[in-house]
DNA sequence: CAGTAACCGAGACGGTACGTCTAGTCTTGAT
DNA sequence: ATCAAGACTAGACGTACCGTCTCGGTTACTG
């Protein structure tokens, strides 16, 4: 590890980094934004409540932006664990069903968050695509494309769009503040697999 | 005419409200928008815009969101507009087209802007539910259900969710940043038709 | 009456002045300086307490330093009547008292006030002298003059000096906030006369 | 030295104060009240001129009288100076003198506004009050006192009333922007000492 | 083991925008 | 002509945060 980090050039000097300070902002991040909102959301109160200097959250979030999905990436984690079994059809209502459980509880509002974020920076709209939004696509594409493979979906599905509405659908209720219950999940699935069947 | 404003109660009394200055605001409040985003978006700015007192926008608006939300109804207006012909499909297609074809353009930064402020601003989020998304769905709704009646549909369509999942991707490409261009809806709009058909 | 107003050339045309109105006007304000002090004295607020428009106001009163003033002589009127006996001396210690008594009351608050708007409006300043500080300056020169022709001042005594220490200490303490009681006034009366006696 | 400041419990952390601000502020504080007296003050323009951010006024000076004040103790500081020589008629004539010619200059405009800001803030009254006036005071009477105890001044002169009728009337003339000269100063002087003497 | 580099806390600084308050002016309809 | 009502321009108020800066102190690795 430290050879690879020395190959890298940056051989660690100085005072290094308080891992218990990054974990108090991004937690009291989180809290924040569940508790209050986006408009109690600020680097003064981030600061207050972690019992961090401000100066220690400039150094290492350079925006709002970025802190939110730092602490939404922080807290979501790895929720979203897709089982992959030889039945498509099931696969891809649990797929919807598990996104919107996931977005139903507090990382919802950590997502609606980020979104609005992105509307005024660019940065974070590209990060929160490229680190969360594409994965998750990249996947449930794999989940499509094995059932076309299979022959259970028809061969000509447009993989791509079919995910747009699938997950469109999801953030269009999270933003509206609509709720994301398992019933309205399985009811969006079945929809739509109405045109993916072969 | 006199009987009627006592009818009504509202004998105008005062100087009357500056039809100018409301136009002035909503204009400079759309521009600021469009061409500096969410992030150049401030009561000042606007206020300067438009050559208004800070007083007065804050007399017709008591927030941002609302400013904004005015500015995009009044800019947004009618622009949707669906035929609905005996040919089901195609009206579906048409509605996905001109959705996509209207939030491609400034009035998309604008959607995308008061979604936005309405995750700090139930408010907005109410309004722009109820005053925008509610009518054009109830529109789409009676498209598909003159498609079920026709027997073009199947009759078992879940309505809702299809809108849900039509509008929401559609919403979700404009936070995202990504082009609405023609061939993006009329792929959205072949996929999901075809979980439509009878 | 109305034939010499016609004779001046003023025939009074439309709706004539309202007296309850300036009435009004002046009690609130006098009111207003009285429980709020000069910090919550302002044309809105005596409007508001008076029942009365804004405008009304800024027609017959050009500036609240004036408006105070206004309140003031209205109030304060012909409070101080001094008999000139021929005891010129007991007349001095009786003139004190009497401008230490009215100023002590609710008077004071508005002389202090007016007092105040002089610094920061000329106008007033000159009107609160000549109106009110001038006239009982003559009357008070003329108890001095009257004692210094009796015999009883002594015949150098700088009479406008004398005045200057005598109103002078009154005003001091008025706007330090210390009490003007009679003790105090017969104390300063005794200490100024010393100097006067023949 | 580190030992006291640990006694005094105060080790400075965080950046120090800038006293170019402070300086700044109090002398252009100042300068307008000088050049524009108390109508043109306000902390904006105090925070325009002196080139210093407004909310760096509002952390040092909570309401613009204290800065006010601030700003005349700053430029009036111990102008005056008494000597007490063993001839207390001519220590008093100076000492008038003295008082007289400091307030005819610009102090005299800065102390005039600090009065009439204390009209509307007795915080501003009591300290000025006591952070100035008595001090003046106490000297004043030591010298009253010292010509008692010299025989020279009446052993029963009630010092306390001379003096207020002495400074009262260098503040009548202030307030009413009458010309505090050296004549009318070495007049008032003979008027008092006329009563003063054994 | 001293030096030094990067961290952390505290807090002042120049700014921007907020939302409110007040000053004056202007424009109605009614008296 | 005056009044009540109320919208308008203008600008200061005091507050909240922003992002930057300058301190004193605190860890680490490094020569």
């Amino acid at each position: 590890m430290t050879a690879m980090a020395q190959e890298e050039g940056n051989a660690p000097r100085g005072r290094p980094r308080s891992a218990a300070s990054r974990q108090a902002v991004l937690q009291a991040a989180y809290a924040i934004l569940i508790e209050e909102g986006l408009g109690g959301f600020s680097v003064e109160a981030v600061a207050a409540r972690a019992g961090v200097a401000r100066t220690t959250i400039y150094r290492w979030w350079p925006t709002k932006g970025l802190l939110a999905f730092d602490s939404f990436r922080e807290a979501f984690g790895a929720q979203l664990v897709f089982a992959r079994t030889d039945a498509p059809a099931a696969d891809l209502r649990a797929l919807v069903r598990s996104l919107a459980r996931a977005l139903a509880g507090p990382a919802g509002r950590l997502a609606a968050s980020v979104m609005a974020q992105a509307q005024s920076d660019p940065e974070v709209q590209k990060l929160f695509l490229e680190q969360f939004s594409l994965p998750l696509r990249r996947h449930s594409a794999g989940v499509l494309k094995a059932g076309i493979a299979a022959g259970v979906f028809r061969s000509d599905l447009k993989v791509e769009r079919l995910l747009d509405a699938l997950v469109g659908a999801v953030y269009l209720r999270l933003m509206f503040g609509l709720p994301l219950d398992a019933a309205w999940a399985d009811a969006l699935a079945e929809t739509l697999l109405g045109g993916c069947m072969a």
